[in-house]
DNA sequence: AGTGATACTGAGATTCGTTCTCAACCAGTG
DNA sequence: CACTGGTTGAGAACGAATCTCAGTATCACT
């Protein structure tokens, strides 16, 4: 872990910072760059980059990838925790369900690898856009798991 | 399923196809064109891009966001499957340990969401990449599982 | 306060992966 | 044969992220 002592807290920095603790979506880099400059007009973006990957690799922010082929996103809750994409409007939810400590440990086993973590999301609709996809009436009621196995190519194979 | 009566099977498309299959690592789009042109030198990047995501949308390949920032990855592999990632040398292999059924029907529960499909990595070293950073003396006799220490290799089915 | 070393900033250029544009090209159909 | 519509390849364009570099702020010491 970078040294926490020659992280010096700059103005830049703590508005990025502040920023990204405000936040309750998961905000792109660009984003990020477009809120602090609401109260920091002078800042560069050079600067929000730096900052964020700083952020990032002292532990005080998480690096989000979604796989929607797009930016990273940046997550001030660095509690360990997982991620619910949706497919229809591409919002994230923070999931609180850790992989149990046994499947870790049965992949470590198995593949020689010393674990130091991972990555999980899931995806599919969320509540919103299965109402407004699918017919509204259900929607509603919404409290339906619908682990809906078969949608559009996620998941299988075709030999 | 995306039909599969318009695509046609041109020339290009198979030479993509081949690579992809042929490939055991996780070829990003640029390596997948550089094999290419060895067989096909005329190719354009265009159509092996266009082409890669014509595979993953008919669910003839999968793509992969390692999440290492860079470059999507393609996997020829469509069956259900998740990777360990190496922070050393960025290696990525398969695994074949789905997370349980019961953890997703919970997720869906919890979250409202209609869940799909996930995307799971698991970071850590490799086999060599921890015989090399750590102690040189440990790697050589392998005191780990050293399973499969070979770039490149598929594990599954240790048991 | 003065001085030098060092870290930080911001603007712009640069890189890289990917997609878009468009003219030329083929493969069928009438 | 001409038409039609999907396909190709070259290059331009795009967006995200990083790099460069001169200027600036901050620290450690005197």
């Amino acid at each position: 872990m970078t040294d926490l002592a020659d992280l010096r807290l700059t103005p830049q920095r703590m508005a990025v910072l502040e920023v990204l603790r405000a936040a309750d979506d998961h905000p792109t880099a660009a984003e990020v760059y477009e809120r602090v400059r609401r109260t920091s007009p002078r800042i560069g973006s050079a600067t929000v980059y730096r900052t964020l990957s700083l952020l990032v690799s002292t532990g005080r922010a998480l690096e989000l990838n979604l796989g929607d082929g797009a930016a990273a996103r940046y997550d001030a809750n660095t509690c360990r925790h997982d991620h619910a994409v949706c497919d229809g409007c591409g919002r994230a939810v923070d999931l609180d369900h850790p992989v149990p400590d046994g499947m870790m440990a049965e992949i470590a086993r198995r593949s020689g690898f010393a674990i130091t973590g991972y990555d999980l999301q899931f995806r599919g609709m969320c509540p919103d856009c299965q109402a407004n996809s699918s017919d509204p009436a259900r929607a509603a009621g919404g409290t339906g798991p619908t682990v809906n196995t078969h949608a559009k190519g996620a998941l299988h194979a075709e030999a």
